[in-house]
DNA sequence: TCAATTCTTTAGAGTTGTTCTAATCTAATT
DNA sequence: AATTAGATTAGAACAACTCTAAAGAATTGA
């Protein structure tokens, strides 16, 4: 973990160190700052909002996580980074990934001018059965 | 615009009428609350920031727009209800559509048990080329 | 047509999620 | 150990909404 962050440029503080472990010890995850925060404090690991804020966001810039934006108003941060998609319940808030195995999207028109493909989203909506 | 605001059950108020004309005469568009309640300004319609995001939301619920969600702290909404995808140009914010017709999604898992899928949303997201 | 009723609009307060500030603290470097 | 550069913090600030309760406008029914 230290290696990590060392080698992401992030010097590997208490904090810092205490936030990879939640985040990136025992499987993928998708959490929002609050519910890390929350999590943090179970632990007894003292950390401020603003450093959750602070460490997500440098963890994505350093590409240790990706952001998922399927609801507006509330940022996801995902430690799951191969190539994958989503499922998003909008009754429960709930997100899932499944993989990019399988899944062909295909026709994708080219990027405009001036611009190029960073990548391609693929958001399955789910609703309760009606 | 009457008929239409009177068939989705909404009172046709002059604000629901004006902001009507200002979103469906003219064209598929995208906008925010605020580049809605800046455009009503420069219209010289007087409508509160409240009508315009009861106003988005009742259109929203009536089936007359679509929220799109690229852009966490922000609420994007679309008036072409044709099945079509976006770009998403990150360094600018801007918002374009494009055709369904012709891009195929294949191998979209089954949901999860006890929901079912609303819709496949594909998003591309656009950089400045490296 | 004109009350009476119901729905709508509004300004401003409140809420939520996130970022900023500037003071204190800590890891790295000398 | 002292210095320095970078990190953390509480709380203020901010942005995007949502809520409230009072005033206004569309509809209904006589």
């Amino acid at each position: 973990m230290l290696e990590r962050l060392r080698d992401a440029g992030l010097r590997p503080t208490r904090q810092r160190l205490a936030l990879a472990r939640l985040l990136f010890e025992g499987g993928n995850r998708h959490v929002t700052a609050e519910q890390l925060h929350a999590e943090a404090r179970r632990e007894e690991i003292a950390v401020s909002l603003a450093t959750i804020y602070n460490t997500l966001n440098q963890y994505r810039k350093a590409g240790l996580l990706r952001e998922v934006v399927v609801d507006s108003g509330r940022s996801w941060f995902d430690t799951n980074l191969e190539e994958h998609h989503h499922f998003f319940h909008e009754a429960t808030g709930a997100l899932t990934d499944f993989e990019a195995e399988g899944l062909a999207v295909e026709g994708v028109p080219k990027a405009p001018a001036g611009t190029e493909i960073d990548r391609v989203e693929v958001i399955v909506r789910l609703r309760d059965p009606q």
